[in-house]
DNA sequence: ACAAAATACATAGCAATACAATGTACTTTG
DNA sequence: CAAAGTACATTGTATTGCTATGTATTTTGT
């Protein structure tokens, strides 16, 4: 069970997987790196590697998807916090499109 | 609409879902190489370039998911079919199982 | 009749992305 | 007081889809 392909293909469904996920779970609030990998064990099964999502977040933002800003915390390190743009919110949605439609195939193939 | 970053993103979306999709397509029936791009633009919206199936073919049967068997034409070029092997069988059922729990989380994120 | 498009296979090089490894710095837990 | 956890980040590697290109045959359009 769980064999090496799998593995390696469940890396492979992450790419693209990952964005969109991300962009989802920031449509409702805002939230830290640290955090943003801790949602997302918490709402799937994934795991993220820190070395994928700062490089990703990074991505998300020069592409002006989302912004960020510095916020010192009392004690510990300050933590990024990361917020959906407009033009996040709308490339969402066409992500959204996207996926349902694929969605809607595989459904039927893997009947 | 459909920006730039969409477009990469729905090219990354296929790393990973177009082999679970071309095992599902011969979960049924054997199908050649140029015969499986016209049955995944025709249950999805998906174009699969022939740079792109070839080679990934070629991994399915490395990885010993699908044999493959030339078969000479009355005219015209011989068609090299493929067809699950019993790996494939489970390895496909594994895959299933991963897509069904990360659409599930999907589908309560988007709501 | 002849050029263009379609069928059917394939490979090479490029670009994008997840991951392991590594690094820094501070805080909490055992 | 050492180990684990929190929180940021970068570098190099492997994988994979895509474009470009190539070969060979058949069908379609004019």
């Amino acid at each position: 069970m769980n064999s090496e392909f799998v593995q390696k293909w469940q890396s492979q469904v992450k790419k693209g997987t990952l964005a969109f996920i991300l962009l989802n779970i920031l449509k409702d609030n805002e939230f830290y790196g640290y955090e943003l990998i801790e949602q997302v064990r918490k709402y799937t099964t994934i795991e993220i590697a820190e070395g994928t999502l700062y490089p990703l977040m990074n991505r998300l933002k020069k592409e002006g998807l989302v912004t960020s800003k510095w916020v010192e915390q009392e004690s510990g390190i300050p933590r990024k916090y990361y917020q959906l743009t407009n033009v996040g919110i709308s490339t969402l949605a066409e992500m959204r499109t996207y996926w349902d439609g694929l969605e809607t195939a595989i459904q039927k193939l893997t009947k």
